[in-house]
DNA sequence: GCATGTTCTGCATGTTTATGCAAGAAATAG
DNA sequence: CTATTTCTTGCATAAACATGCAGAACATGC
């Protein structure tokens, strides 16, 4: 286990769940409390976390405003959506990715050494991609939206419309049958549906609370999913529906 | 066993897997360790992997701010360089801020209570940033550059042409009083040179090494720097030509 | 073929770095 | 306030590292 492996997790761990325990870390990567709080210390000096008793937090308010709507439970679940969603990921495919924490997720979850070119408008999701060589990175700027975390507006359509994907990851939304992929706030949707239209096959991960819940913007219709990531605790009813409509159901 | 496949190997390796270790790789290639730390002292050199004690990791963009900052004494310089930096900034102004990590130290230092509008083409800055209630952010996007951590290209270039700023926050850069501001990237120049046009005044923070360099590519005249932010141990004569040139001096 | 110079490699050396342990200081909880 | 946990500091040890040097492999020129 190399010293710079340890850090990189311990950064990976504060991004997605806002905090880190010394001793924990320690026992999970087989090395003394010393040497972690060590590590610690190295990565307090280099500004990227900040030190408490116990362990660390991260120094940036930027994570902080994600940790509210993150509990422990929720993380997990997400990981585990995320590595069954990567499954659906080949070689040499273009993706569009878009924001929200699940994507994120996601985006940390690709394998190192799948050679992909990414289209997204969700700066966490770029800042996880950036790391991975053999990703070819496209940012669709724009106007950026703090309580999404992505990108809208006319610049950013302009640059969706440029592009043409195979994947779209399409992300915190409602889902619904009958109502289709639904999202908050007009221009979020906008962007989507913009996506939407520029891809081959869009791929939903969702939290079961996620599912059977309607918002007023409409993005895509119930039947362009092509591939549903869920718990297993997700009702079969609504499973079963989307299927009827063509989606191709992955359990995590 | 040529050099050259055992730097192919290395390289590949580091792409799929995210790190190499020493000993791994001597017995696999059949060689002793010390071929294969000169192997990667070669390669790190050449910029494609960064060394850690035990083998190697890829070379980051973060990876670059890790080394600098590992060294404790450069991150502390570029802090008290950003402190100083977001001194010239007023409530109510709007920026572009370049990449580059001196500029993400800038980021991090603007104060809650400022009031700004900051278009950016960089990923780190836009995540700074992304914490601040009351900064307007518009990311530039683009094709995403690895190594510079900034996105550069037509998209990014056609961004920048609509908007307008107060001031332009440019960054990683070689600076010299006769070629003025340099880069090493031909699309990293372009889109420099389009945010400097549009922009009434450009701020300079260095660290004194960067000062009297010039790189291949021309971004600005001297005398279109407003405000040269630099450190205590900045060459005087230098400063001098700058300062008869129009720019205002400020030192850290 | 032979000599020469270059490059690559491995070994021995001394140095640096990472790690764990122990003891005392500091912070937190009851 | 006291007990417990967490933290810092100094130190010892082992691993990883840089350096200098010598031999082997190789190409080049005679």
């Amino acid at each position: 286990m190399l010293t710079e492996e340890r850090h990189q997790f311990i950064r990976d761990r504060l991004a997605a769940e806002g905090k880190v325990l010394a001793g924990e870390l320690a026992s999970r990567f087989g090395v003394s409390e010393d040497t972690v709080r060590r590590d610690l210390r190295e990565l307090a000096k280099a500004g990227q976390l900040r030190r408490v008793y116990g362990g660390a937090v991260p120094s940036a308010p930027f994570a902080a405003a994600t940790i509210s709507q993150r509990s422990g439970h929720a993380v997990e679940e997400k990981m585990r959506l995320a590595k069954v969603a990567v499954g659906v990921l080949a070689s040499g495919q273009t993706l569009f990715i878009d924001g929200g924490t699940t994507n994120e997720a996601i985006a940390r979850a690709i394998p190192r050494d799948v050679e992909l070119t990414v289209a997204t408008n969700s700066i966490a999701v770029a800042s996880a991609l950036a790391g991975l060589p053999l990703v070819e990175l496209i940012v669709l700027g724009g106007r950026y939206v703090r309580d999404l975390g992505t990108c809208v507006g006319g610049d950013t359509l302009a640059a969706v419309a440029q592009l043409g994907a195979d994947l779209f990851f399409l992300g915190s939304c409602g889902l619904d049958a009958s109502r289709g992929v639904t999202a908050f706030d007009s221009a979020e949707a906008e962007v989507k549906r913009a996506m939407a239209r520029n891809s081959a096959g869009i791929v939903i991960a969702a939290t079961t609370d996620k599912l059977a819940t309607a918002a007023p913007y409409r993005v895509a219709a119930p039947d362009a999913i092509r591939h549903l990531v869920v718990e297993k605790t997700a009702p079969s009813t609504i499973l079963a529906d989307f299927e009827r409509l063509g989606a191709e159901i992955h359990f995590a």
